[in-house]
DNA sequence: AGCACGCCGACT
DNA sequence: GTCGGCGTGCTC
């Protein structure tokens, strides 16, 4: 007599462990693979997914534990989602159990819908129409709840009550108050996705159509590069591929950079498609995350609009991705799964059989490589929708000239008639804080951050001393801690001090800055584009911030102020970077009737990759640093993988790595850089050290990492330290 | 990553 | 005599 085997399913368990986990399930119950289930791991209790039904378990039944709960009766992944997540933890050599998890919104991977994301998500306040007449003498006293309420009335109909948590942290107790003064009420808002409306197309240039027509030819997987130089409407060309893809009832993912992703495009979005869409932003709260999500999964959002995450939503009818400004950093993430959102949705696409359309004014060296071998379609559009001609890009040689808050008397000069003949100027300075080291003028010392190697920045004249990697903040020494000299000085400068100096040149004008720390406050930067677009500011300052998305309808005037950091740091992209933020800002300026300037400071005017920029614009720049690339075999005509790891001794990370480099098989057509230390050793008090490999050919680095994820685990270094594989890194810092 | 078990120093 | 340091091992 043989005894029924009870039921096993793999999970995949969110922890960062390589390998998944076998769990008992009552006979008869509904488990299908893609569903979520709540598990007992070890103690804890975690939210697993299952993989496999029906599995011959390798463990001992004994051993195994039963399930605790099956949380979905239908899969929250679909098998496609399931194999492209599948696909990414293979490729990054990360965990599935974590790989999926990066993948879930918050809301779902936790043990219960806990009470406060699931009874907050859909809650919001308005403000009473008609208030009660006694009450607003009454709040005279009381700051926060007038500025709440004018931030509720400020709102078009109702503010999600998150939204409002986030902006002003504690605000649930003046929300009451104000609700027991009859000034607002709570209503419900409709959860995830919101309903777009009809709007009429413009007409397209003779340029769109022609892209439009093309890429309306293609069958299948058909990817497509779009490279439009700023203006020149390739929102319009995502659109009209939009259209068409919702006219045949299949969804549209669009990815876009967190910077990107403004207001205005999903303005845009709303007053064109009579669809369903969903927004995932980083500031949307858990709760509408998963909404979106769901609604997403059951086909009921036509259109989703997000920033890296969003390409692992599932979409059961998708038919089109768009990865707008593709180029952008900010789609690799840079801890846990370290995978790059385009070349997941290139395989996305792939799967699926669809169209992809990656866009960029400054496409990505990799992505111009791909186009150029024949795999990316690429089309053009080298003229502006407006007519606008491009700006011209000019250097200004700063070497010996003294500066004025980092700005040169040169800019100055050519900063004033644009000012005096009303138009707006902005000026980009990728620093933010006032200045980015603190120096004795006597003996050399220089504030250093106590848990990084790295010079503390100067925040707020002089005052307060902000570490930019590890965020430790202290006040500035009023006299020199080496030698007693109080003859202390502030080195370079950051946004905060290039506003003062302009403020002293042009007292007369309104100047707005633009960096993390003025847009702390939600709202701010929607404000401050306001003033820009009513011309109320006429000097904007800042850093990446401004270089893309955003439209300055009277900006003539561009000026960089420190280019040279682009041209010499120990990162191989830094050049592409600094490329691609210039012609980014440069894109900025210039309008139909009056073409642009753009200024560039630097100490290397002579620079042949900052020639190149200048004399061949960036496709002319990009062809220059493709042939550098090929001649060192850097990506993408050679691959890399870096092997991280980072200790609180200094010994381990090195000790680690040097016993990681001997499980790899060398010659060939495999090199091996390393153990090194990164290029900043020390970071928040954690020594770093990397171990980089380089192969000619792809595959040859796949059974590298292989082996290594198996093997590092055992290793007894492994323990001492916190590693990490980052298959195509994007910086070596 | 958590979390527990386990064997050695300064406190109620 | 205990609280607690973090080394080592495990998680179906």
């Amino acid at each position: 007599m043989t005894e029924q085997a009870p039921p096993v399913i793999r999970v995949a368990v969110p922890v960062p462990l390589y390998g998944t986990f076998d769990y008992l399930i009552e006979p008869g119950a509904v488990a299908s693979v893609g569903a979520r289930v709540q598990v007992r791991f070890g103690r804890r209790p975690l939210v697993g997914v299952i993989i496999a039904v029906n599995v011959d378990s390798q463990i001992a039944t004994a051993k195994l534990k039963p399930v605790l709960r099956i949380l979905d009766d239908a899969p929250l992944f679909d098998d496609a989602l399931l194999k492209l997540l599948r696909w990414t933890a293979r490729y990054y050599h990360h965990p599935l159990g974590d790989t999926l998890g990066t993948a879930l919104p918050a809301a779902l991977r936790r043990t219960q819908n806990d009470p406060a994301s699931g009874s907050t998500r859909n809650r919001g306040w308005q403000a009473v129409a008609e208030p009660p007449v006694d009450a607003k003498t009454t709040l005279a006293r009381a700051p926060r709840q007038q500025e709440l309420l004018a931030a509720i009335r400020a709102a078009d109909n109702a503010v999600a009550h998150s939204t409002l948590l986030a902006r002003f942290p504690g605000a649930q107790r003046p929300l009451n108050v104000l609700t027991e003064r009859g000034l607002i009420e709570a209503i419900e808002l409709p959860g995830g996705l919101e309903t777009g409306s009809a709007g009429t197309p413009p007409a397209l240039t003779a340029e769109q159509q022609t892209v439009v027509d093309r890429l309306r030819q293609a069958e299948g997987f058909a990817p497509a590069l779009i490279e439009g130089v700023t203006g020149s409407g390739k929102t319009e060309i995502y659109f009209q591929r939009m259209a068409d893809t919702l006219a045949a009832s299949r969804q549209v993912l669009f990815l876009a950079p967190e910077i990107g992703l403004t207001p205005q495009l999903i303005d845009r979005l709303r007053s064109r498609f009579a669809a369903a869409i969903g927004v995932l932003h980083s500031q949307r709260s858990d709760g509408e995350r998963a909404d979106v999500w769901r609604a997403a999964a059951a086909g009921d959002a036509d259109i989703v609009i997000g920033t890296r995450s969003a390409v692992f939503t599932p979409m059961p009818r998708l038919g089109l991705i768009i990865v707008d400004e593709e180029h952008d950093g900010s789609y690799k993430q840079g801890d846990g799964l370290r995978y790059h959102a385009r070349d997941v949705a290139l395989k996305r696409a792939q799967d699926a059989a669809i169209p992809i359309l990656l866009g960029s004014a400054t496409p990505a060296l990799e992505t111009l490589h791909n186009a150029r071998a024949g795999r990316f379609a690429h089309h053009k559009l080298e003229r502006r929708a407006t007519g606008a001609a491009l700006p011209a890009i000019r250097l200004i040689d700063i070497r010996s000239r003294p500066l004025d808050g980092g700005l040169s008397d040169p800019l100055i000069n050519r900063i004033r008639p644009h000012l005096e003949a009303g138009n707006q100027v902005m000026i980009f300075i990728n620093r933010r804080g006032f200045a980015p080291a603190l120096l004795c003028h006597d003996c050399g010392w220089s504030a250093p951050c106590h848990r990084c190697d790295a010079p503390m920045t100067i925040h707020g004249a002089m005052s307060r001393l902000i570490c930019h990697h590890c965020g430790s903040a202290e006040n500035a020494p009023t006299a020199c801690p080496s030698c007693g000299s109080e003859t202390l000085v502030a080195l370079g400068a950051g946004t905060q001090r290039v506003a003062g100096a302009l403020r002293s040149h042009f007292p007369d004008v309104s100047i707005a800055r633009f960096d993390r720390d003025s847009m702390a406050r939600k709202g701010r930067l929607e404000a401050q584009l306001a003033d820009v677009a009513s011309g109320k500011t006429q000097l904007l300052v800042g850093t990446q911030m401004l270089a893309k998305g955003h439209d300055f309808a009277r900006l003539t005037c561009v000026g960089v102020l420190d280019v040279d950091g682009g041209l010499f740091s120990a990162d191989f992209r830094a050049t592409e970077h600094m490329a691609q933020v210039v012609t980014q800002v440069a894109g900025r300026a210039g309008r139909a009737d009056r073409p642009g300037e753009v200024w560039l400071q630097t100490r290397n005017p002579e620079h042949p990759m900052l020639m190149r920029l200048l004399g061949g614009g960036y496709p002319g720049f990009a062809e220059a640093a493709l042939a550098e690339r090929e001649a060192t075999a850097l990506p993408p005509y050679g691959h890399l993988a870096l092997l991280r790891a980072e200790a609180h001794e200094q010994q381990y990370p090195h000790e680690f790595l040097a016993a990681a480099a001997e499980t790899i098989p060398m010659g060939g057509e495999l090199a091996c850089w390393g153990p090194v230390p990164a290029p900043m050793a020390r970071r928040a008090g954690r020594y770093r050290a990397h171990l980089l490999l380089h192969a000619a050919r792809r595959a040859l680095l796949h059974p590298v990492l292989d082996r290594w994820q198996t093997q590092l685990t055992e290793l007894p270094a492994a323990r001492r330290v916190r590693w990490s594989i980052d298959v195509d890194p994007q910086d070596l810092l």
